[in-house]
DNA sequence: TGCAAACCATAAC
DNA sequence: GTTATGGTTTGCA
């Protein structure tokens, strides 16, 4: 049985669907109809699912946890994420989003040279995230350090970013599976958009 | 800048 | 099988 919730902190709706305390699909919205309707929509056919008005403690805590995230603050909860029954190349892309640290930004096509393929095939990961925004697809950005697209509207992207600002000025390499992944500052980005 | 062609995993037919 | 479709990239005028 898929249990949803749906909640409202810091004025934004947050909700998920949860299968033995894993995550199916997440999402946040200016609305509560909004973050349920993108819930519902991913949400696989022929499954049985109950909507809770309350969220119970483990419900409550996953929801204060990706509050913390879209307030771009570092978590330390461990978010279990349904992804495999994801195509196997997507959930290589969504574990080359999960190692960008809080602050840094990387492109699809830096990305596609970590886990292979192209940098279209990364796009095309991103645009079916069930997971936002514990997936940090905000943080992928075209290779010209351009904002390229978002699924929630690029304002929504690029206020993620602001929120991410660390002050960091030097890019580095962080490690997937085993080989390095590029990732510059925000504020390279965000330069662009003053 | 701007445009065209190469790129590559998915989903739909 | 085949085709259409992107949240891209690169090269070249």
């Amino acid at each position: 049985m898929i249990e949803i919730y749906a909640q409202n902190l810091a004025n934004t709706w947050f909700a998920v669907a949860l299968c033995d305390q894993k995550i199916l699909t997440s999402s946040f919205a200016t609305s509560e109809k909004t973050a349920l309707n993108y819930i519902l929509n991913n949400l696989p056919f022929n499954t049985p699912f109950q909507l809770f008005p309350k969220p119970n403690p483990t419900a409550t805590a996953i929801l204060q946890a990706i509050k913390e995230i879209y307030a771009g603050k570092d978590t330390e909860v461990k978010l279990n994420l349904a992804s495999e029954d994801l195509p196997v190349y997507t959930q290589k892309v969504l574990k080359a989003t999960l190692a960008i640290p809080v602050g840094y930004v990387t492109s699809y096509g830096a990305i596609a040279v970590a886990v292979g393929g192209g940098a279209r095939a990364v796009g095309n990961a991103m645009a079916c995230n069930l997971f936002p925004p514990i997936v940090p697809c905000h943080r992928v950005v075209k290779s010209d350090l351009s904002l390229g697209g978002y699924g929630g509207g690029l304002g929504v992207k690029l206020e993620f970013l602001l929120r991410e600002k660390r002050g960091f000025t030097e890019p580095k390499d962080v490690s997937v599976d085993g080989v390095f992944l590029r990732v510059f500052p925000v504020e390279d980005v965000l330069r662009k958009y003053a």
